[in-house]
DNA sequence: GTTAGCACTCTATGGATGAGAGTGCTAACA
DNA sequence: TGTTAGCACTCTCATCCATAGAGTGCTAAC
């Protein structure tokens, strides 16, 4: 853990340190500039309003702090939260109550995987008094474990692919005059027997067989349009670096006073739904290990130059995995964020252990 | 169709009648208080402002208009609007080149059901610069057409339940050590045997038949949670009126002056979140057969008072429908709104009545 | 190195004022 | 009788100004 050192001179003593944190916290609960008197009577400080006064001038120098103007308070720049991240030592654990709640809210959806993120993030959301983000733990690369086709009306059918942890896919199908229930369960039999433990590649180098072989019955036809659309769901499903970002609390970030003027939080919601910001956000957090935090404008898009992320992967690197996290300002409660999304992010990891667990019992 | 006749003396002359509308729809695109002059300028009205300005205050006295105070212009009051849209005689249809673009869209996402409604919200949100919401088509009742039983790991598995139109249910599932997929296969053999078509009443009577049926091998104690476990999945299935609501756009809406203090918004997001509510409202929109209008304060939460909805059912009655509509402020362009939500509104029948189609092609 | 004291700067607040918009009334007019 | 010009009146809004208050940075003394 690197010391938060940015620019110029030497490192900041002991009690400069000390300082900038107090100025930090003081900013974060209150979201006015701090002034030098406040600090000294509200962090009982043994020092007087001057001297404060000719460090916190020191700590702007050093780019850890800023003005608004002349006679206004220290606000802390990005570097300065960036500083105060890297010297927590310890999280702040969630309250055991609030722990217990959350665990026995997760118990109630343990079979449902699909409202594991959508609870993540709301459980984030209400903690944090942020807005709550999770994504949903996605598989390395699809392999097919079954098919099913199943009839709807006379001339559509459903086309169902099941992916090796049970995910599932589907996709409708129009079907030609005359199919009949038998003519389905042929198509599946087959397409069951050639493909079950594929992947989409491996898929596309069977349909390729397919063209190539010569029997034409009533069912190849079937087969052959059933496999393509199925290959092409695979494909969107192994491409699409995250299939969906769910996100609850976002009203909590409208209500902080940063963002009263709404436009801000526009280009924040834009931003959240651009794929390819995403898609890297995604890759940074599951490649590196450990819980990140990303501060203002150490966000890429500039519409996020406002807010931090505090984000931490889940699942099992290789097989899948995801992340949760929080968005808010960058006035944000730092030391309980990381606690709660550690917790958080904790859960989900026993979820998805559970999931994959091979090991006997 | 009723005249908006609501309080007092006699119904509007026709005089009266065009001024309201010019107000309201002044209003509607200023969104600054209406005055008198104004009118006689913007509207080629051949009669003075002064005379404007009697049939303004008559207006107000009839309940149609309000005054913010004494030196402003007027605003329409909810009964005010729901006279114009009352009044309303065609759509104003969407200009060709956006219904094109729209049925471009769904022609993309034709075969993914689950993709039509996020669609609808969008393209809704688009169209009329407010926000979209839609619901799935939630069928009456579901009935079940096949049972997957899907390991993961060795002690894991998915039960997958396939529903009559194509809907798929699913949840995971704990097994005992030793379970083999033969055991597997058998389960899902006997529970499709015994379920297959019926629904979650006729499952709950037949379980209790399997309580009292004898025979107890290995296989059945599997047969039994598996069952429960749907039949679970099923009642939760059948009791929500609607599983979801899809909401795009809600910018739009934040965008507008009105809600310029974000306060307001927030109260709307909240209301939208109001499971009772919700579920009244889907009640009220799809057994009401046509497209209704609710304005202002004639939404129940008070928090909606500020914004009115259009909305239309779609689907099939008696067998699968839904809604989808738009959400703006009270000052939203209703001919134009109107017009959109009925063009989407009839793409999800043909959609919804694709997929139900029995008759032969 | 620390601190008390002080001049200075900038914001926020609260009238006061005047312009502007729009009304409602009245008396004259067709 | 309905319409209109004219006018006094009311209320908002923007601007200006003065003042209070917060906070700084400097300096000289400790």
């Amino acid at each position: 853990m690197t010391r938060g050192i940015r620019r110029s001179s030497g490192p900041l003593d002991q009690r400069a340190q000390s300082i900038l944190r107090a100025v930090i916290e003081e900013y974060i609960t209150s979201a006015a500039p701090v002034g030098s008197q406040t600090l000294v009577e509200r962090h009982r400080l043994r020092v007087s309003s001057a001297t404060v006064r000719a460090i916190l001038a020191e700590l702007e120098a050093e780019g850890f702090l800023m003005h608004p103007h002349t006679s206004a308070g220290r606000v802390p720049t990005d570097a300065g939260y960036r500083f105060y991240v890297e010297s927590l030592t310890g999280d702040v654990p969630l309250p055991a109550v609030e722990q217990l709640m959350i665990r026995h809210q997760f118990g109630q959806v343990e079979y449902a995987t699909d409202q594991w993120f959508r609870l993540a993030a709301s459980t984030l959301a209400a903690a944090t008094h942020s807005a709550g983000i999770a994504t949903p733990a996605k598989p390395r690369a699809a392999r097919i474990r079954r098919f099913e086709l199943i009839s709807i009306g006379d001339r559509m059918a459903s086309l169902i692919i099941v992916l090796n942890e049970g995910t599932l896919k589907q996709t409708l199908f129009t079907l030609d005059a005359g199919t009949s229930e038998a003519d389905l369960d042929e198509a599946v039999r087959r397409l069951n027997a050639s493909c079950t433990g594929r992947s989409a590649a491996d898929v596309a180098e069977h349909l390729r067989w397919f063209d190539e072989a010569p029997a034409a019955d009533a069912v190849f036809g079937l087969v052959r349009r059933a496999g393509d659309r199925a290959l092409r769901l695979l494909r969107e499903f192994d491409a699409a670096t995250v299939e969906q970002l769910f996100s609850d609390g976002l009203l909590n970030v409208m209500a902080a006073p940063e963002f009263a003027s709404s436009e801000k939080l526009r280009g924040v919601f834009e931003a959240l739904e651009n794929r390819s910001y995403f898609a890297e956000l995604f890759e940074a957090v599951t490649s590196q290990g450990d819980l990140q935090v990303y501060i203002g404008r150490e966000n890429r898009p500039d519409e996020m130059a406002d807010v931090s992320l505090v984000l931490a992967p889940y699942g099992r690197p290789g097989a899948a995995v995801g992340f949760v996290g929080v968005l808010g300002p960058t006035r944000l409660h730092y030391p309980e964020a990381i606690g709660t999304v550690r917790f958080v992010s904790g859960i989900m990891n026993d979820l998805v252990d559970h999931l994959y667990a091979t090991s006997p019992g």
